[in-house]
DNA sequence: GTCTATAATGAGATAGAC
DNA sequence: GTCTATCTCATTATAGAC
């Protein structure tokens, strides 16, 4: 129990495997799989290089358990959401806000996710079937969901696909270049931060604005 | 005179520096520099390692020239078009048409540049001001332009920074996330190309629609 | 479990023949 | 100019002491 108290205040003491993972993840996300280094690896997390084949065989099966992490934080709210029973403006503006607060504390999960799949696209079927990601049926319902809406006059006729597009693209296309707008913007960490707290109610005015007969 | 005649009919003969160019083009686009191999170059050039290195000193060389030729490819056309004396509405529909034109013969351009700016985006200040683009007087016109169209009540309120992120999001995000989009939406390359070819307008109306009072 | 030392390999770069 | 053979080095992976 003092024990418990101590480790409370303290910075908890953490298992070599968990700040590997840690570091790892850190490492991999930052220079992609073929330009990380074991070396960089275990320097960020304090410990010998011997150790990360200890407890993971080698840097592939390394970077496999993170890939899969790192997967499910760009795929599951999203894949979530679009499955819900909302109405589609609440889904639209609950995509919006999820995908920009996510991206704002890991801003490049979608590059890394993005380079990781372009190199090698089967990863995209084999991790999405493992974790039970459908886009078919994703899609289908925000499909149905954008038709009424169309029939029923609420939205003025557009492709559903494009509408996603849409979305998906302002919510994370800023980050996936985030260091080109930085720069072209001159804007600092904070500023860019700004920008993007004040983006989630922009681009859902902007979209629905457009929608909206 | 007969020479050129054959040639004309016959594929033209290039020189080896040519298909090195070529070659180093694809296999750096495709993979980045990290994952690029010198081997892989030369196989697809239809020569010897070797030669790489009696054109182009070292790998590094290569790169910096591809790199150099890709930006331009990138960045130029936007830049011509932002700072030209079009009218608002007409420079909206230039930039989309533009960018999914040429995105479309390029579709991997915007992630190789994403990529690598992200991994040395130092790249970015140098590579930009050795081609003498000016990002501060690109934006500033666009911004008056967007200003004085809210004050005549041309358009609502919108941040122009917002609105040319919306922009650029819209064109670009779909090419650098082909793969994932593909595999999510079920496309094959051709319906691919298809929604883009008709997204040139779908966005342009989403746009104008989003900002026209 | 964690380290040091070392092996094994992969990849970039150079030397030198033709 | 273009090739084969070789060198060098960085990096991953393993063996073995503690």
């Amino acid at each position: 129990m003092f024990n418990k108290i101590v480790n409370m205040s303290e910075a908890k003491p953490r298992s070599a495997e968990e700040l590997i993972i840690d570091s790892a993840m850190k490492v991999f996300t930052r220079r992609g799989f073929a330009a990380a280094r074991m070396e960089e690896i275990a320097k960020e997390a304090g410990i010998n290089r011997a150790l990360l084949h200890y407890y993971f065989r080698d840097k592939e099966t390394m970077f496999a358990i993170i890939f899969e992490t790192r997967f499910k934080e760009f795929f599951s709210g999203i894949g979530t959401i679009l499955q819900s029973e909302k109405s589609l403006f609440e889904k639209i503006r609950e995509i919006v806000s999820h995908e920009i607060n996510v991206l704002t504390l890991h801003p490049d999960l979608p590059r890394f996710i993005i380079t990781e799949v372009a190199s090698q696209p089967e990863r995209l079927i084999q991790y999405g079937q493992k974790m039970g990601i459908n886009p078919r049926m994703m899609l289908a319902q925000f499909n149905s969901q954008v038709e009424e809406a169309i029939a029923q006059q609420r939205i003025i006729p557009i492709e559903s696909r494009q509408l996603l597009m849409n979305i998906m693209s302002m919510c994370i296309y800023p980050f996936v270049a985030k260091p080109i707008i930085k720069t072209m913007m001159q804007m600092d960490e904070n500023s860019f931060g700004e920008l993007m707290e004040k983006r989630k109610n922009d681009v859902y005015e902007f979209i629905i604005k457009a929608i909206t007969p």
